[in-house]
DNA sequence: TCAAATAAATTGCATTTTGCAAGTAAAAAT
DNA sequence: ATTTTTACTTGCAAAATGCAATTTATTTGA
């Protein structure tokens, strides 16, 4: 797996794997809405067609942004956890969430409040910290230690 | 001008912006590489197309992340400045580009070493203040004052 | 046990976005 | 007055995304 870069720039380079429509919302849906399975995908508000999906999860998986897993009493069931890496994009994710909150609402009529947002800007690293142990928990729970996913 | 958003997510909406090839990659190149003119951005390691540019340009205007302006002595040569909507994703690209550092460079061999990535770590407050005031700095340079263009 | 339901896809085709090369119009420079 | 520069537009090709239907391998439940 090869992957091309439009260029030496780092910011590009980042925006060369996550510069579309759906990877970032797929990784929103993981670490905030508790999305995991390929069924979880399809029932959300954003409604991602099958195919995009499906080559989005092995997209990131590829890229280690993801793992994709089976508990031992269940083969049709796959889980797709977020790895270090796609938990590191934890801040990105709450300044798209900040930025979005005073700049996109205005556009957006039906947008939702987040009583969060007050929390989140008032203390973003303790914000970024507890989303991320909350995810680590809960992967925790699911498959027995996290240790052996979150890699 | 109407704009479509897939659902009331805050994050998903703020993609419906940003998620895609182009955009981000525009708003970095102006913030930190000081590209202003049409000219600017075709002349970039990036080498957009000019149709795709164009039609961008337009969008982001429309949008009010940035403005298209002249100055009184030159008819032909259009100014694109961010405005305080777009200078205030700041923080995402800062946060982009800290995340490609740690999990980027593995994967694209050219990637050029930021030096003042650290600096961006240790103090990402102050950073992200520092470029913006920049930014604000220059733009008064060419335009006389920021504030009737950075609205 | 065995048919029905479920999870995770794949396939074919339509639409939209992006890419490339060439051309154009107005302003500026020589 | 002619050339060059800037900021585009146009036409067509390729890639990404979207939609509906089908498929395969489990798993569930009568």
């Amino acid at each position: 797996m090869e992957y091309k870069f439009r260029c030496e720039c780092p910011i590009t380079s980042a925006l060369d794997i996550l510069g579309d429509k759906w990877v970032l919302v797929i990784i929103k849906q993981m670490l905030t809405e508790d999305k995991k399975t390929f069924k979880d995908f399809t029932g959300s508000d954003e409604a991602i067609a099958t195919n995009i999906l499906s080559s989005k999860l092995k997209y990131l998986e590829e890229l280690g942004i993801i793992t994709k897993t089976q508990l031992p009493d269940n083969k049709k069931t796959n889980l797709y956890l977020l790895t270090e890496k796609g938990l590191a994009l934890t801040p990105v994710i709450v300044e798209l969430s900040i930025w979005s909150d005073e700049n996109v609402r205005e556009l957006n009529s039906i947008m939702r409040d987040s009583p969060e947002i007050a929390i989140m800007k008032s203390n973003k690293n303790a914000f970024i910290q507890m989303i991320q142990e909350n995810y680590r928990a809960k992967v925790s729970e699911v498959v027995g230690s996290a240790e052996t996913f979150l890699r």
